[in-house]
RNA sequence: GCGAUCGUGGUGAAGUGGUUAACACAUCUGGCUGUGAACCAGACAUUCGUGGUUUCGAUUCCCAUCGUUCGCC
């Protein structure tokens, strides 16, 4: 794909965090990034035109979700996402291999596939890696993914080997399944946290060749040691002239620890999620917004953001539209948490291109102080 | 004035002669990590209008009293 590079422009000297740009067939975006989830073809309570305005590079949306609702002929008769969703940015989409782990109560695995029973109405839906190519292809997202299976935490070493070396099958599979030339496939790195695990998926899904890798089976749970021990066995283990992506993280201290290890993408629901549920990540530690303590206090969430919210509303404000439940209070604080996560991000290239990456972790985890952070 | 009725937390209310007075809403507080999530969890009545009676034990039965609502004069 000569349309689908990473171009390394950076390596910090201080970390071997890396910054470098993407290129895609909708365009160039800057790594390290965070990318926010629009798994419906939207990102929660906000308008494509907004999400490209906060800086979002690229956006996710989902295999397993889109085929349910509308059905990926329909996005096919579209034109495609990007149309469909009215986004020119680039996008990817997950495989529906999260949903292997999420929707673990109603769904079968076997060599073949994976047989989920719709959450919707309960029909069979057969998800085969081969299928979730050829959807992922109708879809036209710029990224897609292998069809993997994201294994919960913890799993004993026997289930874990099995399931990866079927990741691993499928991954082949799925790649013998592409007809497109368009979209970059990634191969997914499983393993759980057992090293000799992570070091073979990561070795074979380098033998396949993949124009990127990402890293599943993290952000699930598991302490803060044990992401850190997985990231490293995998990344170790991957070629460095292509993307990294670190699937499901978006908390701060997650992504700073990935950044630092070389870590080039990632996304995550948290912003969206837990702004709709009124919390937001600020320069200063986190904000329930809900809480009484802002009722009368008509200061800005966070005073060092730049986002529409923080530039033009108030904390009193803002709390009475979540307490009131109004639609707009969601948008708002939306708009504030994925800003900040991609402002983060904006000043770690700028730490990485200055070979002060270390420092500016250090800075960012002093100012949230010893509070757990996201 | 007479008759009936009902008085339980911030609100609407269940309920029982006997361990922590149901539930809902509101309020307060947490949590959410490749979105089954505008969701989930926890806290919140030392007490059932007030005073007394019966009883081993009363929010529950009884009496009085204050208040409610409705009807009649």
């Amino acid at each position: 794909m000569e349309n689908f590079y990473l171009e390394i422009k950076h390596i910090c000297k201080q970390t071997g965090a890396r910054y470098g740009i993407l290129h895609t067939p909708h365009g160039d975006v800057e790594i390290p990034m965070f990318m926010p989830v629009g798994t419906l073809a939207t990102v929660k309570t906000l308008s494509p035109e907004e999400v490209k305005q906060l800086g979002s590079g690229v956006i996710l949306a989902n295999t397993y979700h889109l085929h349910l609702r509308p059905g990926e002929e329909i996005v096919s008769k579209a034109g495609g996402i990007h149309k469909f969703m009215n986004y020119d940015g680039p996008i990817l989409t997950d495989s529906g291999g999260f949903q292997v782990f999420s929707l673990m109560d109603n769904r079968k695995i076997s060599e073949e596939g994976v047989v989920f029973k719709s959450h919707l109405d309960g029909s069979k839906l057969e998800f085969t890696p081969e299928k979730v190519i050829a959807i992922q292809e109708k879809i036209g997202a710029d990224i897609i993914m292998s069809f993997d299976e994201c294994m919960p935490y913890p799993v004993e070493h026997e289930y874990a080997k099995k399931s990866v070396e079927r990741t691993l099958r499928w991954a082949k599979r799925g790649k013998g399944a592409q007809t497109r030339i368009d979209q970059a496939l990634f191969g997914i790195v499983q393993g759980s946290d057992y090293e000799d695990l992570r070091q073979f998926s990561a070795t074979e899904l380098v033998k396949i060749d993949f124009p990127g890798y990402s890293i599943g089976g993290t952000s699930i749970g598991e302490p803060k040691d044990v992401f850190i021990k997985m990231v490293d066995q995998s990344v170790k283990y991957l070629p460095a002239d292509k993307p990294r992506y670190l699937m499901g993280v978006g908390s701060i201290d997650f992504l700073l620890e990935g950044i630092e290890r070389g870590v080039d993408m990632f996304d995550c629901v948290l912003p969206t999620r837990i702004a709709r549920h009124g919390a937001l990540m600020t320069s200063i530690g986190r904000v329930n917004i809900r809480d009484a303590k802002y009722k009368e206090d008509f200061s800005p969430l966070d005073p060092n953001c730049d986002c529409y919210t923080c530039k033009n509303y108030t904390k009193a404000y803002l709390r009475h539209l979540y307490v009131s439940e109004e639609t707009f209070g969601k948008r708002l604080l939306s708009i504030h948490n994925v800003r900040f996560l991609i402002s983060l991000m904006e000043k770690a290239r700028q730490a990485i291109q200055e070979d002060r990456f270390g420092d500016f972790k250090n800075e960012v985890y002093r100012s949230f102080g010893n509070k757990k952070g996201f």
